[in-house]
DNA sequence: ATGGTGGCCCGGCCA
């Protein structure tokens, strides 16, 4: 089971890069994030097109998040059950082939001092709560996007730039850490070691003087790590015509 | 040097 998360910052300005990479990388589920689009305007038919089934959850301009899945999808839940907890369309689960799996997109959280830096917090324990809520220990179970953390040092390009700053606070990582204690392992760091990035600002030439952070993460639940064979950035997406700012992510499971 | 780029959709927000 190949799995992907990729934060593509607009679906409807990506989409020939993100059928292109499907074609070329076969993907069995893909999580994306910042698709940027109501559900009404979500091209589900491309997906099927491709073999894919498609869960959107997503209501305009921001945010908006996608489960694309050729291994069945079902049992889709969209957002937390409320308005005041998702803070935007942030969230959507599926089971494919047996796996429970949720597209995230935590809220960037802008600077310390900035109301949505609580809300980013907040997400986090509440997407720790949905997780005891919904999934049962022994469960096979993976959360899969953009968290907006960098979970150590290791994951940005210059600690001592990121001081003082969103995205690597002790309050942030903490959060992170209590999502992980569900029962949850950051596979990636299995295969990599520290300075691999996924996401990289378009301002400043920051991709080619390798200036990134890594923020996009795949959380899976133990009986899944264990099964892991390799985990990858895929930095040439990065490159070339239009492209996200963010890389797509891949781990690949062996079939248990 | 408090900028820079890109996406939404056309002025300003968001990342």
């Amino acid at each position: 089971m190949r799995l992907v998360t990729w934060n593509v910052n607009s679906l409807t300005a990506r989409l020939p890069r993100v059928t292109e990479w499907i074609a070329a990388h076969q993907p069995d589920v893909l999580c994306l994030q910042e698709t940027k689009q109501a559900d009404g305007r979500f091209p589900f038919e491309v997906f099927a097109g491709l073999g894919y089934e498609a869960a959107h959850h997503g209501d305009g301009r921001w945010n908006g998040v996608a489960l694309i899945s050729r291994l069945g999808l079902v049992d889709v839940v969209r957002g937390f059950g409320s308005p005041e907890d998702d803070h935007g369309t942030r969230c959507v689960a599926g089971t494919c082939g047996g796996v429970r799996v949720h597209s995230v997109y935590v809220p960037n959280g802008r600077s310390l001092d900035n109301e949505f830096y609580g809300i980013k917090l907040a997400w986090l324990a509440r997407l720790r709560s949905m997780l005891d809520e919904t999934c049962a220990p022994g469960d096979s179970v993976a959360v899969c996007g953009d968290f907006n953390v960098a979970p150590d040092d290791g994951d940005v390009w210059d600690p001592a730039h990121f001081v003082g700053m969103t995205h690597v606070s002790e309050p942030e990582r903490q959060a992170l850490r209590q999502v992980e204690a569900w029962g949850l392992e950051d596979v990636f760091r299995r295969f990599n070691d520290p300075g691999v990035f996924s996401w990289w600002d378009y301002r400043g030439g920051d991709f080619h003087q390798g200036r990134g952070m890594r923020i996009d993460l795949l959380l899976v639940s133990e009986d899944l790590a264990v099964r892991a064979t390799g985990a990858f950035v895929d930095r040439e997406a990065r490159k070339g015509e239009k492209p996200s700012d963010h890389a797509p992510v891949v781990v690949d499971l062996a079939n248990p």
